[in-house]
DNA sequence: CGTATAGTTGATTTGGCTCAACATCGGTGG
DNA sequence: CCACCGATGTTGAGCCAAATCAACTATACG
């Protein structure tokens, strides 16, 4: 009755020492603001770049954290959320290869906003806020590129907060669902695979729900054979159906 | 009983017709990005904008109107908000005098994400966003400023996100107020007004909750004695109350 | 003044949260 | 290799905040 697979089917965990000077050197080139600079260029940023590596789950940062630094990702994944004094949380995305967090105004806020998690083994190259603006103010093209990335983020949030005014949680989720396909998805027999671990938890912090009400729209997608699930992972079996959705309501 | 007053008590409508040269320079230089440049710079870049003079409740521009304009407030107020397929709309923010919005990405978006409506007579300087690009490019300094800008809304927004997920409605609106105060609060004999008509609309439309729901909580402030309202106006008579409230749940 | 717009208030309904019990998975150590 | 246990996920029942529907009042504006 139930297809689902016992398995949790190839989640590849990338290896974490993935961070030689070739592949810093290759992550700078490709990290959308910096693609446009010179290859000398590229590498006298890199001296200003020091990389850590985290465990899955290690913590990178706190919210309320000192701190001025920007950080990269230069491989597996990062979660960032903020939490309530409740302990309620919400997460604010998921980060992969080449997307940068943390604080890029040293003089705005000295906090960190958000916490950052590493929710897969990572690499993470991190710079001086304050560094990193040297950099912006010499090379202005990476500037208004930044810029750009930045816009596009507050057009995201600004979209998210326009769902959760009006919108029911399952269509949130069926919108979030659609997102991280595009993101994170990979084609598999079963489906448009999302290769991250995601938690009901996860899921229902996304959309601004609880565990128990997003398992309950989970179940229903299942029903449907919309998509297939398991512990910490979900598969889209038909992204269209789910995209009707969204123009329900 | 009710002490409220009949008048809508003076909240200034500025003049439509404030945008001569010496205002257009004046605000420009007083842009939070232009505020380093040098004064043959200001005058080199107003060349640059032009400006259109807009009546109360005149829409800039539309949601989905292809434009590549960047507009700031010379002066007025502008409403900019998202609308949703069934009518419902969320108001985003409410920009006064120095503000920008408008799209400053010619490549991202062709197309508005928001309309922006003048909330008061207003005028507005704009420019191509192309041409405003070309002009971070020159100048750096207001580069890393926009930016700033830009990454500051985006807190906001995510602040909000975190509010919709887990605050209640009067949580929100308390909030709200308080926000709106300290950006347009002047203080008069009944508290601190908001120098903005701002209809129970509104402010339901920037909590994410209805006309009914904000009209209830606004009428239980003001029997708390926290505030003083009429139609289209508020005003705060005690703001530390209304802070107090954030504090609980 | 009269009328349209804005705001208030009540009654009813409901989506989703809470609390709670239970099922299942997958890793760990015996 | 299996049994166990903690973490994760599911499902049900009841409840509540807020939405909806609706009738009504107050206000400003022409």
């Amino acid at each position: 009755m139930k297809n689902r697979r016992k398995i949790p089917l190839e989640i590849e965990e990338p290896e974490a020492e993935t961070c030689t000077l070739d592949v810093r050197l290759k992550i700078l080139h490709n990290l959308p603001f910096f693609r446009s600079l010179t290859h000398d260029a590229i590498k006298e940023i890199n001296n200003v770049f020091n990389d850590t590596k985290y465990h899955k789950d290690d913590t990178i940062y706190f919210s309320g954290d000192r701190s001025t630094r920007l950080c990269v990702v230069a491989s597996g994944s990062v979660k960032l959320m903020k939490h309530n004094e409740d302990g309620k949380e919400i997460l604010i995305d998921i980060l992969k290869q080449g997307e940068f967090f943390g604080n890029l105004d040293p003089f705005g806020g000295m906090y960190n906003e958000e916490t950052a998690v590493a929710q897969l083994p990572s690499c993470i190259m991190k710079i001086d806020s304050e560094n990193f603006r040297k950099i912006l103010h010499k090379y202005p093209v990476a500037s208004l590129q930044v810029l750009d990335i930045i816009a596009k983020r507050l057009r995201e949030a600004q979209e998210m907060i326009r769902q959760l005014s009006t919108h029911s949680v399952e269509n949130r989720i069926a919108y979030t669902l659609i997102k991280l396909a595009e993101k994170l998805g990979a084609e598999k027999d079963i489906g448009l695979l999302l290769q991250i671990p995601l938690s009901r938890n996860d899921l229902a912090s996304m959309t601004g729900t609880t565990p128990e009400t997003a398992s309950r729209i989970i179940s229903k997608f299942k029903e449907e054979g919309v998509i297939q699930t398991g512990r910490k992972w979900i598969a889209i079996k038909h992204i269209n159906k789910l995209k009707e959705k969204l123009d329900l309501n």
